[in-house]
DNA sequence: GATATACTATACCGTTCTGTATAATATATT
DNA sequence: AATATATTATACAGAACGGTATAGTATATC
């Protein structure tokens, strides 16, 4: 909409990934931004508020790469599920990743009352969704429980990442949800 | 050491937990706790040198509960391996489970140059380290490897529980760390 | 009884926080 | 030229933050 408001959310996006949501202050948002808190407070009413759209905006840009990723590479559903974990890889290895933000948010939001975790919450659960439906598209058996323990291999592996940059968890992780997938799909 | 002195620990500990480092302040802990900040900062230097503290008595603690559960219950060195995910499946259901600290500390301080990232980051490099030293004492071959895996497991299903209590994840852990095992095992 | 130690109570300092009020400026539209 | 809109600049309110200074109390030891 807005070319102040797009440099807004993707100032406080940057910041909120490299130092911390609580730590970040919106006079520092604006400042980076090069804007002033008016304008801030006009298109984002809180501070909250701009939590939740950096928030959704993250997931949105994350989930539509993977989609044109899968789409544009792999033909049979099949192989979906199956270069998942390449893509991911590529994600997770790229130096542009900063980490995914709803890991971190639900971390400083413990609290499961608070609208921020439960955002968090709610997009680790479609992505867990959206990997169950690559598998039943697959025609695996149990997809929901694939799709759990891939979900845990992905955040582990991103968790891992965070911790330690170039951790290179993400091979290890390819290798076992690859082991997994083999196994239900012969099932 | 002082009964004060573990009261504060123990009370940030879990306020820490619940609400997230950032957004306790050293007046809610003392208030809760029921002493004066006088007593916190003569036992605390400062609100960081609580935070490191209360992260290493937690994973102590956390590490010795571990330690016990193994020494008592397995006997030959691949049972330990075998029922490691048994003992987490406990630590993580157990009412009490409040998260993983070094889990949240890192996302909550995400710069590596900052001491309470470090710390964070050398806990999870130790407790991967313990388990590839299980790994190797029943024989397996690439114990690092399969530690790595396992310690993503792992922290996906804190991560998970974090997000949403009786999440139901360390159930599907337990059944991929039962596959990963075995397949090392057998190689 | 004097002294040391542990702790409380309270007030405060300087800074930072989110959020707002007010006035000025720039730009485009009518 | 008049008007609406977007934005800046600045100051500030009110609360919370980490941390300290000061004075007083309770308890145990010598």
């Amino acid at each position: 909409m807005s070319v102040l408001r797009d440099k807004i959310l993707n100032t406080a996006t940057d910041l909120f990934q490299t130092r911390g949501i609580n730590s970040t202050g919106v006079d520092t948002i604006v400042a980076v931004a090069g804007t002033t808190k008016m304008t801030l407070y006009k298109y984002f009413h809180t501070k909250e508020g701009l939590i939740l759209e950096v928030l959704n905006k993250s997931q949105q840009d994350f989930q539509s790469w993977l989609d044109n990723k899968l789409n544009t590479n792999s033909k049979a559903p099949a192989d979906k599920i199956k270069q998942l974990f390449d893509f991911i890889e590529e994600w997770i290895t790229s130096p542009n990743f900063l980490g995914m933000g709803f890991i971190k948010a639900s971390a400083e939001f413990p609290n499961e009352e608070n609208p921020i975790h439960q955002l968090s919450s709610k997009q680790s659960r479609e992505f867990r969704q959206f990997i169950s439906k690559l598998a039943s598209e697959a025609k695996i058996k149990d997809a929901d429980g694939l799709a759990l323990q891939l979900s845990l291999l992905f955040e582990g592996a991103v968790q891992a990442e965070q911790m330690k940059r170039g951790s290179g968890a993400i091979k290890y992780a390819k290798k076992a949800a690859k082991l997994l997938i083999d196994g239900a799909i012969n099932q």
